[in-house]
DNA sequence: CACAAGAACTAGACTGTCCAGTACTGAATG
DNA sequence: CATTCAGTACTGGACAGTCTAGTTCTTGTG
């Protein structure tokens, strides 16, 4: 009848794990049922004990696939242009750019699904950091340690140099987010947050 | 019989809010049932519900009592020497105090504990961020205020660069074990964290 | 192209377990 | 002797995971 892009199976597939993603951020692990999820997914209960041998696999898969999405932030980080003259101006531009995808509602939302359960599934919670988190800031460090070899940095150790910048950039949201339900900033939060936090980072890099 | 420090009620209460404390902290708020407390504290769980309406309330009582622990970390805070040939030495010291308590397990469990149920317990969240978190960097900030008085710092935004002094030192480790479950740092990792943490804000902030 | 076999799916009942909160009894405590 | 407590049984509800019976899709083979 319809056009069909996928098998049925990879569509109920895709139809579940969505489902889960969305319930599982919104009511948490113990929070969410199997019968919500399969509700809104508009699937049968046992078609999602097909497709997924128990909640902690479905929850286990669906965090490691926002794992993906990281690729967008590590091209972002990727390639810092080596302008001398515009140092400044670049850093806080990827800086608000990297201060909006990290504030997303969804990505703090995940952040804390994830912390709140790294006691029921500790390997998880350790993959996501390192897959998710770490890739960018090696990224980063990688694009700082350019910057160093064409002497625009001052840089010893250029791991520790972008844990700092991202720590004088998210300190103060990320912190906030994790205890309070929503997003207490504003845009113009997030500005001052940037270029404070880029003009913090040049007095102690450049 | 024993001594009576307190009448029995109040022992009872007390023995009460530590196996809660315990227990919470362990294995989380769904984690735990009330037969758990009620059994670790030897005590009925009759007499559970006689001091606590019920779970909800007990939680939120145990995590509010943790926030009188911060005033130690008020007074480490509160005053630093205006030493100008001995700064780096003197907040250096104070990074290492400072990490060492916010490293500790029972803070970052507690930290999780409070994350993980933010979702559940909003203002519980929220407040036991301002009285336990901002009440240790408005402090900071009246102290780095000071120095600036001194002008042994230069600061626009006292509290702005008191989030950058603990994100500088905090974010590394307090992220680790936010994702991972024990503490991974070593003393060592500790202390190179105050180190390049304070030579960073010194270069930004002096 | 036809169609049969089998795989995947739906709907909902069912089991076993866990747990918050209540009720009751008899013993200890003050 | 009046409270407070331990011990324990009980209620009601939630939920993971299984099972069954009947339906729909997919696919290989003629």
């Amino acid at each position: 009848m319809e056009a069909n892009d996928q098998s049925r199976s990879a569509r109920k597939h895709r139809a579940i794990m969505d489902a889960a993603t969305q319930a599982f951020m919104a009511k948490g692990y113990a929070g969410t049922s199997m019968d919500d999820i399969a509700k809104l997914a508009a699937v049968s209960k046992q078609t999602v004990y097909k497709h997924f041998a128990d909640k902690e696999k479905l929850f286990a898969e669906m965090v490691m696939a926002t794992t993906e999405r990281v690729d967008a932030m590590v091209a972002l980080v990727a390639d810092i242009p080596a302008d001398a003259d515009r140092l400044e101006e670049n850093l806080t531009r990827l800086a608000g750019q990297f201060l909006a995808a990290v504030t997303r509602p969804q990505v703090l939302q995940l952040r804390r699904l994830i912390i709140a359960n790294a006691d029921a599934f500790p390997e998880l919670g350790a993959s996501w950091y390192e897959q998710g988190f770490e890739r960018v800031l090696a990224t980063l460090a990688a694009a700082f340690q350019r910057l160093a070899d064409e002497k625009l940095l001052r840089i010893d150790d250029p791991l520790l140099a972008a844990h700092h910048f991202s720590g004088l950039l998210l300190w103060i949201p990320v912190n906030q987010a994790m205890f309070h339900g929503g997003p207490q900033h504003t845009q113009e939060d997030l500005d001052r947050y940037a270029t404070a936090g880029v003009k913090a980072f040049l007095g102690a890099y450049r």
